[in-house]
DNA sequence: TGGTAATCGACAACGATTGTTGATTCCTCG
DNA sequence: CGAGGAATCAACAATCGTTGTCGATTACCA
């Protein structure tokens, strides 16, 4: 994704007005490595904009997200995730707490080997890897404690 | 997915009843490599039996995939797909129209690097592959010529 | 500064999935 | 075979994430 100053040259030229409610979602964006989900992200806009709105949150994410600033995750979490990291990587899912990290190495061998592809046309390839996280493993650890004593 | 004949088997060990309905839906699923919605088996077990309820449908998939005999795919499209081959392979999935297709490639290189796991421990690994089917490309082809007349 | 886009709140609607009820069917085991 | 209990049915309601609608208000920006 774009830097806020950037998004702001892109929303005006596009004829979208850049108000607070979209700059302070640039902000809690840029850089963010956490893949929120919408609701991560008006919570978040809450703390500044208490009255900011969850429809607004949407709109804006979904207006990032036609530009090919955001990537839209579905990792069957249940909602969707955030992504303003629009280069190429893959991801590291927890299937317990559903934690998203990212994993930034290139798969060169990973293509559909030639008459394999059925008529497809490939545009895009993802690499999940699933499994526990490091805090839900803890977690696993402590609970195990407690059946002990 | 073991046959039908070793699921009831393995239904009747479990202590659950062995009805039609369950047996029509092992049936249609044994062998099935369309990755169907449960919206999907409901029409087709309607075909044989009208009066099955989507709620029974469910009920069975959701049995069959506790007993790790199904799967359940979330792949961005809306609703859950059910695949019966439950040995390690890939997936094709159409950006257009949501048709999933098997890939049968093995992929040894796609390992998380050593020191790039940040705690997780991992437990399955997907690839998959994004893009437009035959049937669809043919559709956008139509539409040009379409436009050009 | 004015025209118009954006936002707000408050709520309804959506699709996929699960839950509830009470009546009915029918599988399974003895 | 017969009894007991699981499974199913229909007809709903409810859930979650997301989008739509409304009229009123705000505020961006050419
Ligand atoms: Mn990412
Ligand atoms: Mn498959
Ligand atoms: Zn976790
Ligand atoms: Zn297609």
């Amino acid at each position: 994704m774009k830097t806020p100053v950037e998004l702001t040259e892109l929303f005006r030229e596009r004829g979208l007005k850049v108000t607070p409610q979209r700059q302070c979602i640039f902000r809690l964006l840029h850089g963010n490595a956490a893949h929120p989900t919408a609701e991560a992200v008006y919570a978040a806009a809450r703390a500044e904009m208490p009255t900011i709105s969850l429809k607004t949150v949407y709109q804006t994410l979904n207006d990032l997200a036609e530009m090919g600033e955001l990537h839209v995750l579905d990792l069957g979490t249940g909602s969707g995730r955030f992504d303003p990291n629009v280069d190429a990587h893959h991801h590291l899912v927890c299937d317990r707490c559903g934690k998203v990290r990212d994993l930034h190495v290139d798969f060169p061998d990973v293509r559909v080997p030639r008459g394999k592809a059925q008529g497809f046309r490939i545009l895009d390839t993802e690499v999940v890897f699933r499994g526990i996280c490091d805090e839900c493993q803890t977690e696993d650890e402590t609970d195990k404690e407690k059946a002990h004593a």
